[in-house]
This record gives C-alpha cells, structure tokens and sequence, in this order.
DNA sequence: AATGAATGAGCATTCATTCAT
DNA sequence: AATGAATGAATGCTCATTCAT
C-alpha cells in the first residue's frame, strides 16, 4: 500500500502542478483561480491543499518546477566546441524549455517584478548557485582562455548582460504582433552577444 | 468661475495622477485601491471618479502620462555628433524618465505583459507612430550612412534589438540585489550595442 | 422682467416634469437618475435642486400633475345618458389620460405599493375627496335611483369594486404578452361590471 | 456524510429561502440587502452566495417557491360542487397562499411590473401550462356546460377577467386603510365575477 | 486522502445632494 | 437662476482558506 499510495500521491502532485501552469499562464497569479486549478485537475475545491499549503506555495511549486526543467535541459549540452555554438546549444536549451511552458514563464516574469525584494529573492533562483548560469559563465570563461571572448570583462558581468538580451527579447517576443519567433531568439541573442551591431574599427576610434 | 476652476481642476487631475503613479507603482495595479488614491491625493474617496471613469482608466491615463515625458524627453537630444553620443544621449533621457517613475515603469511592463493582446496593443505605444522609436530609427539609418552601423540588418530590426536589450537590463536592474544601477544602464546598452562581447576575429572565422 | 422670469421658470418647471415622467417611466423610480432628467431637460446636473428638493418631491411632483390631468378628465363627461354609457365616458377618460403616460403610471402603481402605508398615504388622492372618485359614485348613485344598479350594495363597496376591476385589467394588459389593449379596457370594464359571468337563474338558485 | 449534509443544507437552503421572503417583503427587491439576508438567516454574510448566484437569482427562486405553493394548494380543491362553490374554493386557496406570504406577493407583483417584458416572461408563469390557471379554466369549462356560465364567451376571456378582479382587489386591499381584509377578497371576487352589478333588465334594454 | 460547506476580509462603483462661484 | 466639483454613504460579489466528516 505504501508504495501504491506514493505514487498515486506524486502522481496526483503532478497533475495538480500541470494544471497550475496552465492556468495561472492563462489567467496570472491574481485571476487564477485556487478552486479552478484543483477541479480542472479533477480533484474538489479543497483537495489541492493538501498538497500544497497556499496559493503562494503553489506558485512557488510551479517555478520551482520550471526552474528544474531547465536545470536539467541545461545539463544536457556538450561541453566542447567553439563558445559559439556552445552559446548557441545552451539558448536553445533555454528556449525550448521556455517553449514548453510558454505562458507560465511569461507570468513568472511578471509575477517576480511585482513582488517586493525578500519575496522575489525567495522565488527567483540565486544566480551563484544556479546550474544554468554556472554552465553559461564556464562556457565565458573558457571562451576567455581561448581567445574568443573578450578578457575586458568579468565573466559575471557578461553573463548578466546575455541574461538581460535573452530575457530582453523574450520581452520583445511577448509584445503584441511582435516578428520575433520563440524560435528566432537563441540566434539572435548569440550572434548580437557575440558582435554587437557597430562597426570595428569605429570602436577602435571611439575608445 | 470657469477659468478658476478650470485651472484647479487641471491641478487635481495633476496631484491624481501622480498619486496614482506612486500608488499603482507601490502596491501594483491590483493591489492599489482607488480609494485609497483619492484620499492619498487630498479627496474624499469617490471624487476621483469625477476625474476618471474607472480603476482601468485611471491606469492607462498614468500610462499615458508617462509616454508623453518619455516622449517630450526624446524630443530633446540633439541631433548631430556620433551615432555612440546620440544613443548614448538618447539613452540617457529614457533612463531619466524612468528613473523618475520607476516603480510605475515596473508595474506597467508587468500590466502589459499580463493583459491580452488586444488590450496590450491598445496599452503599448504603436512603434511604427512612437517618437521615441522614430527618433532611434533615424540615428541608425545616419549610422548606416556614415558607415558606423552594419549595414546588413535592417534599421528596424536593430531597434527591435536595442529595445530588447534596453528593457532586458532593466529588468536586471530590478531583480533582487541587482549590482547594475539605472544610471549605469544606458552606457552599458550603448556599448554591448555597438561592439558585442566577442572579439572581431572570431567573427570572421565563424562566419 | 419679474412675469417673463416668472413664465420662464413654469416652462422649466414643465420641461423637468415632463422629462421625469419619462425617466421614471423608462426606468422606474430606483433607476431613473436625478442628473439625467436634469441633463435631458437641457440644463445642468445640479439645476433641477432649483425646482424640486428632492429626488422623492421630485417623483411626488410628477404623481401630482398626473392626477391633476385625471381629474380635468374626468370633469368633461357628460352627467346625463344611461349608467351605462356615463361609466364608459368616465372609464375612457381615464384611460385616455393614462395612455397618454402610460410608462408612469405603471412605475406609479409599483411605487405606491413599495410605500410604507404613511407614504403611500401621502402620495396616493384621498378617495373621500377625489373629484375622480366623486364623479363616479355619483354615476352610482343615479343608478341606485334610476333602477339600473344594484341596491344592495353600496355606493362605496361598488366604487371600490370598479376601481379594483380596473386596475386589476390594467395589470393584465401590463402583463408581457397580453392580448387586453389599453383601450379595450373602458368597454370590458363596464360591460362586466354590469353584468358579471354568471346567468340569471344560477344566481337565484344559489343565494 | 452524503445523506446528513444533504439534509441539512436543503434545510439551510430554506431557511435562506423563507428569510429573504421576508426581507423583500419587507424592504422590496432594492431594499433588501443580501448580506442581512443571510445573517438573519444565521450564516455569515457570503454564505448565501453558496446557494444563490446572485441576489436576482435569489428573488427568482423565492417567487418560485411561491408559485409552487401556490400550485400545490390550487391542487387540492374538490372537483365537483357548483362552479360558485368551486371557484370559491380556488379563490380561499389562492388567498390561504398568498395570506401566508402577504408581503412577498406585494413586492412580487411589484417587481414583475418593472421587469422588461423579456425577464418578466420568465418570472411570471406561462398562463397556457399554469396548473392554477388550467384548474380556473376547467371550471369555467364545467360551468360553461352545466349553463351555469355564459357561452358568449371564450373560457381565456373570462379566466382574464376573473384574475384581473382578483389582482385589481388584492391592489384594493394594499392600498393604505383599505376596508377590504385579504379573507372577504375570496367572496367578493366570486360573488362580483358571477353577477356583476347592474340588473337583468339594464342589460336587456342595453343591448 | 478527499470532500464541500462555511467563512470573512476585501473593493470598485453609483448617485443623490450640497455649496461655492 | 444656473452651474459643476466635491462628497460620502451604501452594497453586491469574489475567493483563498478552514474544518468537520
């Protein structure tokens, strides 16, 4: 029975999380519906507390879902070939998990904005500890040592300044009849991280 | 009593928006009550639907508000010297604005991204009409003319890409404990704009 | 200047009741709003406070001038003919006077029934006094000796019972989908007043 | 659990029901205030939401449960007797149901009056499937065939002008210092809609 | 573990009326 | 007399959460 009941239980956690995504993608955190949620995934009103002790705590569940999936997706990528295409191999990771759970990382997003400083640092993943950004900054620094990547920079502020493009062009991606396809930003990010728009030597004269 | 009252009621719709501005940028658009707004701006509860027809078009006419300093900032910067000093002055002026706003700006990016697309549209300036844009717009095409903007993407594709990185940061800025300060943002979006974190040979090879 | 203000003032005196007799009409008393009638009288929110004191004086005024058309009416018959024909020129009068406001004199009846009994009492003529009234049981009367009417009743038992008759079908006809047109009220009216449903013999052998 | 729940929150369930009979009764539809409702009825102020959508949804469901009360003691009259006595006997029932929730059937009448046609079609009871209405005009029927009721009519007629008597002296009765008790309508009603006031002989010269 | 009835805190909006001009 | 800005009282409804079964 033990084992049956476990399974039943992480299964029916499973769906409850599911369903979660989907709704407060479709509707935000404020106009998802507790009651919603448990019935969608059919379940009563209040069986969803017992998994999961508030509306706060299910969101905070949902994330740190999400959070996993792209932890593992970016486990995945090969550790060798040029910064590029490494570059390349890791946003697309990134995009395709985001692809998965589209509306929900709009809504996580959104979501962390809103909340004040203590909250947000409890829901957001910290960046020194953070599987992903740890690939992305291994991969900065063995672009240094090669001579890829710039050594005027630290590889943290780097790394900031790809978090922001990437999640700058998602932004773009989300406004409304924007051209950019989910699809079109690992490309676009690595290729604009990598050159810039301006041109060589008007850097070299500018400086 | 026309000209009196008419002066004072520009006042008050004044001292409304600005205390709908703090308000809305404090506590979120769904956690800011109307009520308090109207008492925070020196009126009885219900006065400031004497101003606005309801919670939503109080919103929009603070967005509104917003856009045109944004607008009237852009309008500003001068019109000569090197594509670097006039996205950098550019730049500067949007930060500007924002930084005067800034927890409004937050909440309305939040807002937008939340609502759906029809609303949003209706939100959002239209790009192809905004000043702001259009301003940017011209700075590149110069740029591309004197040769210090690539010539290989399309003016509007390169402000889609400053846009992206722009608001990117900003969102960096406002994650928890973020080191990039709103003052250090535009000289970081003009530099990574023009020249990229990679190193001008490795373009070459790459490509 | 004193008779032209003076005439001035009864024509918006006029405008604002007629207006409200259709606002009231429309939306009956809860839903008609003070500043519509204003507005659509032609003059500002506020200026209707100049006329009237309040929303109730307002709606009283307007009952009041109703009534006043009723009893003006109901003065032109002609006092001679057969019971008959004297209780159908009444009935007709009336009923002209009715259709004329019809949409009123509904929310009239639903109003008065609202009352509290003092209000009520307040709003609705005293039958002791009422010209209407009086008219009628005079008709009565003139029965009573003429041998056209029952005498065993009395004139104030059958004036009741022909008001209650009346009103009884004008709420018929105020039903949805009713077949009773407001001016087949006069002629079924007195028709059965007169006559009832039952058959000479019946009545005799059952008493 | 299943069969104790269900029973007592049919028993809530009426209690709501019987205590906003009153409140409307006493305060009308706009009056009543749905949070006293269900305090006076010993829930909490939101309680009543978990039984009624809406407080429209509440006043239709109390107008139905009297218009079932209504058609269960139209259900128990004898079938044979004369039509006075049978007639008679309808009309106690109807005044039995309608004594007992006096109020309620004030306000009911009320408010069908102010609905637009189309929500008054859906409160009032159809007359063609109206169990009550069916019972008076099997009567008339009867009464039609025994030559106790003239043939000159149509049964839908008379079964109009009988309800219309009744509706118009229940009005009579609710006028303030009215003579008329709620418990002589009955008599009256029957008595007036067989005989009428005027005398056999008018009738005959009158027409 | 699942249920669903009960709860209560929370909130935008309406509108008659007042009053200074 | 006319105006219109300001007022404040009044209220239906939502929804996360609890608890007895």
């Amino acid at each position: 029975m033990p084992r049956v009941t476990a399974a039943a239980k992480e299964e029916h956690r499973r769906r409850l999380l599911d369903t979660a995504a989907e709704e407060f993608g479709a509707k935000g955190y404020a106009g998802a519906r507790i009651d919603d949620i448990s019935v969608a995934a059919g379940f009563a009103r209040s069986t969803i507390y017992n998994y999961f002790d508030s509306k706060e705590a299910l969101f905070s569940a949902v994330l740190a879902d999400f959070a996993e999936r792209s932890i593992a997706a970016a486990g995945q990528i090969p550790e060798d070939g040029s910064v590029r295409s490494r570059l390349l191999a890791l946003a697309q990771a990134d995009a395709s998990v985001i692809a998965e759970r589209e509306t929900f990382a709009k809504v996580a997003i959104r979501e962390i904005l809103t909340q004040p400083a203590d909250v947000a640092r409890a829901l957001w993943p910290n960046r020194a500890v953070d599987p992903f950004d740890e690939r992305l900054r291994a991969i900065l620094r063995d672009g240094q040592e090669s001579g890829e990547i710039r050594r005027d920079r630290s590889v943290e502020e780097m790394a900031r300044l790809l978090a922001a493009l990437a999640n700058g062009l998602l932004l773009e991606h989300w406004l409304p009849d924007s051209p950019i396809a989910i699809n079109d930003i690992p490309h676009l990010l690595v290729e604009h991280f990598l050159e810039g728009m301006g041109i060589g030597s008007s850097v070299a004269e500018d400086r």
